[in-house]
RNA sequence: GGGCGCGUAGCUCAGUGGGAGAGCGCUCGCUUCACACGCGAGAGGUCGCUGGUUCGAAACCAGCCGUGCCCACCA
């Protein structure tokens, strides 16, 4: 530390986050810490894959939280040595980004068809040009040692070249294949999406119910639908085959009411006999459970819905209209030909789309689907087996469910920003072609190509992420030294989405997990329960927080209030970071401006530094096991208090004699205490001690390289902590005593010891002279007898001693009634009943002592 | 309909078989030479309800009430 140094933290009695934390990073960046040669094995190695955040998106509280937790772990790891890679990039979130740049191009007054396929795709790409780095500066404001040299993005060249790869294996083992199909229309982004794309919502909608005339009968069937634009498609009605009301109708036909078309009835044992009038009409084309049924019965597929949410030249009179505006007509009609029975409200949940909010219309169409069953086995079995740790536990099951029903996947999209399905058509010969490069002619008659429209679900892209981002299908040395990573910290919301198909494609794929462990942490509520939402406006941005607070506040606040549940954001928590912050360079300061010229070492001299030592020791341990299980809340609170409560409150207050005296020892080993410290915070909170690192006089490089510590065993000392820790309750009871028997906080008290000799610091800690003579005592607190002053107010100690004795009082009841108990005595175990023989036997003393 | 959680101090949350904890807030007292983003001392809880198991239950079991999430093709 030099001169100028010296003066800075003369000066500096606040920590000032926002002067600091810039620089700091760049000195990271410069030194080039996080970006580690490929060398070594993955087991030897450290490496985790980011979740990779829409190249749309900003940084958001899950983001921080998940950052947060992922680089106190690569962190700790960097400094234990290992070689280290947090490899980051950005997805290029199909739907999101292309609904970004169809919006700019709206204020223009154009649309996407405007300008055409090829100057669109070009469009986005200046978009992301421009603002597609917004969140990885926003990482590296969180302080993330992600490295950002080996950055990716999923339409890298290079990563593109892997998704054609996957496309072609899965096509040629026969997994991949095209289909008419019924898919979940989304009519917001115009495109297809998967079933895991799709939230279900409680409606309030209206059930109507249709009379249908049986054909050549007086009869009608009565059916029940929240839909009846969509009886323009109907192609048959069903009932349940033991349903004894229909049995005569079956094989019978019905007249389309408006439309008038013959279809028939059929028994299909789907239909539950108890709801509405058991009859259920069925509209293969608009409906996923009529579909199945009608597949099932040979039943024509009529579409009168368009992908554009109007009605179809099929749907007759109504054609050109919306979807409800047809609803309306059609009920008009019905209700005109007395074919309407009743109509009723109806509660039910209905598909909306994840990505544009608006309800799902079912339809039929044909899209690229992808069949998981055979992907899903040995993703099944690694789980099963532990190969991949899930944590919380309670995840494994939700995983190993899922993937046992697991359906085909729909992978085309009717978009065109995104990986261009690589399929080839032939319209000379019909040839498909799969080819992962584009092929110049048809291979089997040499006519001209023409590429598939569709674009590939982005979820296709990312499920290769772990192994992409390292340059696979090549045979790199990144992938080599680093696959499988490590471990994966996601949220639960994508568990099915991205982190099964990982698993999935890694195993198909290099052929191995992409990691070892997955860890589903919490998801940060809003401060009043409600979900963070931008359209809720409940949103808490982790970027203002990092700007008032720090970043370092709001790491060990998102630390601290993650849990295995849901949690409520907690400002109180982040300002506790802060205020954390601000006492470490305190505490520091004082440290580092009073110790003298001596190496840091653990060099006890007196109890009190056995104890510190133990205390540091122990807490080392426990905090680094409790990161290495995922358990941040309670590393980081156990951190906290041993820096707190015994190091400042205690060891620093009982130290300060010596330490102002220039003693070598209190200094070593004060030296070596914050050091230590510093390193065992430095993954958590890595700005403020990295800035406190470059006064340490044992700084050479960079903390974030510096040693992490091991804790060592050989100073956990429990004689010591039993002496101090009774030193420190016997200080608390002298203090609480002087309070409450009215004594000014100044005033010194004058005593005498009967009985043991407690740790010198108790005297000048409680104010408290134990070398008084004359005066007669009037109270004993512990083994100290307080002898008469005028300090002291008669009537409040008289008060005090009162409350003591009925305190203790109670106590000895307490002791007794379960001691008297037999049951206890006889089938507790020994050691406990011993504990409170021994508890009984100290407040009966005591109670005698006051008597 | 199935599954998984949660209900503990005013607030946000820990605690999983032997005398109720933390942070914030609140009260009282401190310009104590690192820090008022501080120091010291306090108040505050029949651990959702009812039964059960146990010598002993906030914790284990059952039921109920309240609440959240995930999955699911009853129109």
């Amino acid at each position: 530390m030099d001169e100028a140094q010296r003066q800075r933290l003369e000066e500096t009695t606040r920590y000032d986050s926002s002067e600091v934390e810039g620089r700091i990073f760049d000195e990271w960046m410069e030194g080039g810490y996080f970006h580690p040669e490929a060398d070594g094995s993955p087991e030897e190695n450290f490496s985790v894959a980011i979740p990779p955040p829409n190249v749309t998106g900003v940084l958001h509280m899950g983001h921080a939280l998940n950052g947060s937790m992922q680089d106190a772990l690569v962190r700790m790891n960097r400094m234990r040595g290992r070689n280290t890679l947090w490899i980051l990039g950005t997805d290029h979130a199909g739907i999101a980004t292309q609904a970004v740049v169809e919006k700019d191009l709206r204020k223009e007054g154009k649309s996407r068809h405007d300008l055409g396929r090829e100057a669109f795709v070009e469009r986005v790409w200046e978009w992301k040009a421009e603002y597609g780095s917004r969140i990885v500066e926003q990482y590296k404001r969180l302080g993330a040692s992600c490295d950002y040299e080996r950055e990716r993005f999923t339409l890298d060249e290079g990563y593109v070249k892997a998704v054609y790869r996957v496309f072609k294996q899965l096509f040629d083992k026969g997994y991949i294949y095209r289909d008419n199909y019924m898919v979940n229309w989304d009519p917001g982004s115009h495109s297809a999406i998967s079933d895991l794309e799709v939230e279900n919502r409680e409606v309030e909608d209206v059930l109507y119910s249709i009379d249908y005339p049986v054909e050549g009968s007086e009869e009608v069937l009565t059916v029940a639908t929240v839909r009846p634009e969509t009886m323009l498609a109907d192609t048959a009605v069903a009932v349940n085959p033991d349903d004894e009301r229909y049995g005569h109708l079956v094989g019978e036909h019905v007249v389309l009411p408006l439309v008038g078309r013959r279809i028939p009835i059929i028994a299909d044992e789907h239909v539950d006999i108890e709801f509405g009038t058991g009859a259920l009409k069925i509209t293969p084309g608009h409906d996923p459970n009529d579909f199945e049924i009608g597949r099932k019965h040979g039943l024509e597929e009529i579409g009168v819905i368009g992908p554009d949410g109007r009605m179809t030249e099929e749907a007759g009179k109504y054609a050109g209209l919306t979807a409800p505006e047809a609803q309306k007509a059609v009920v008009e009609a019905l209700r005109t030909e007395g074919r309407l029975r009743a109509e009723e409200p109806y509660a039910h949940s209905v598909p909306f789309s994840h990505r544009s909010g608006e309800r799902i219309e079912p339809l039929i169409s044909l899209q690229w689907f992808c069949r998981m069953d055979e992907l899903a086995r040995p993703a099944i079995e690694a789980v099963e087996r532990d190969e991949i740790h899930i944590t919380p536990s309670q995840w494994k099951r939700v995983y190993l469910d899922w993937m046992s029903e697991i359906r085909p996947w729909c992978i085309s999209r009717q978009l065109w920003w995104g990986h261009r399905i690589p399929v080839w058509y032939c319209d000379a010969c019909e040839e498909t072609i799969v080819a992962e490069s584009t092929p110049k002619r048809c291979g089997a008659c040499g006519g001209e190509l023409r590429q598939e429209e569709d674009v590939l679900d982005t979820w296709f892209s990312s499920a290769i992420w772990p192994f992409a981002t390292l340059g696979w299908p090549e045979d790199t040395p990144e992938l080599r030294a680093f696959y499988p990573t490590s471990f994966l910290t996601t949220a639960r919301e994508i568990l099915f989405l991205w982190v099964a198909r990982m698993i999935m494609t890694g195993l198909e794929f290099p052929g191995a997990i992409p990691f070892r462990a997955v860890y589903v942490h919490s998801v940060i509520q809003a401060r009043d329960g409600r979900r963070m939402s931008k359209s809720l406006g409940t949103g808490i941005d982790p970027l203002e927080e990092i700007d008032v607070h720090g970043a370092d506040a709001l790491r060990f606040g998102l630390l601290a209030m993650s849990s295995t549940q849901d949690v409520r954001f907690s400002d109180a928590k982040v300002q506790q970071g802060r205020d954390l912050a601000n006492k470490l360079w305190n505490a520091s300061r004082l440290i580092l401006l009073n110790t003298a010229e001596v190496e840091a070492a653990p060099r006890p001299s007196a109890v009190e530094d056995r104890w510190i030592l133990s205390r540091l020791e122990r807490t080392i341990a426990s905090v680094t096991e409790k990161l290495e299980a995922y358990d941040f809340a309670h590393a980081v609170q156990e951190a906290y208090s041993f820096f707190w409560r015994d190091l400042c409150d205690w060891y620093l207050e009982i130290a300060k004699p010596r330490l102002y005296d220039g003693e070598e020892e209190v200094s070593a080993t004060l030296l070596y205490t914050l050091e230590r410290v510093l390193a065992l915070l430095h993954p958590t909170m890595p700005f403020v001690t990295e800035e406190i690192w470059s006064f340490h006089p044992s700084h050479r490089g960079h903390l974030a390289v510096h040693a992490f510590p091991r804790a060592e065993e050989s100073f956990f000392d429990e004689a010591a902590e039993a002496d101090v820790e009774g030193g420190i309750r016997l200080t608390q009871r002298l203090r609480a005593w002087r309070d409450l028997a009215g004594v000014p906080a100044g005033a010194k008290l004058a005593a005498v010891i009967d009985g043991v000799e407690p740790p010198s610091f108790v005297s000048r800690l409680s104010r408290v002279e134990f070398d008084g003579i004359g005066a007669e005592p009037v109270a004993s607190v512990g083994p100290v007898r307080v002898l008469d002053s005028d300090q002291l107010d008669a009537s409040a100690v008289a008060e005090r001693l009162e409350n003591r004795r009925a305190e203790l009082q109670a106590e000895v009841q307490r002791g007794e009634r379960k001691l008297g108990n037999e049951g206890f005595v006889a089938k507790a175990p020994a050691d406990v009943v011993e504990e409170e023989r021994g508890k009984l036997e100290r407040y009966r003393t005591e109670l005698a002592e006051l008597s």
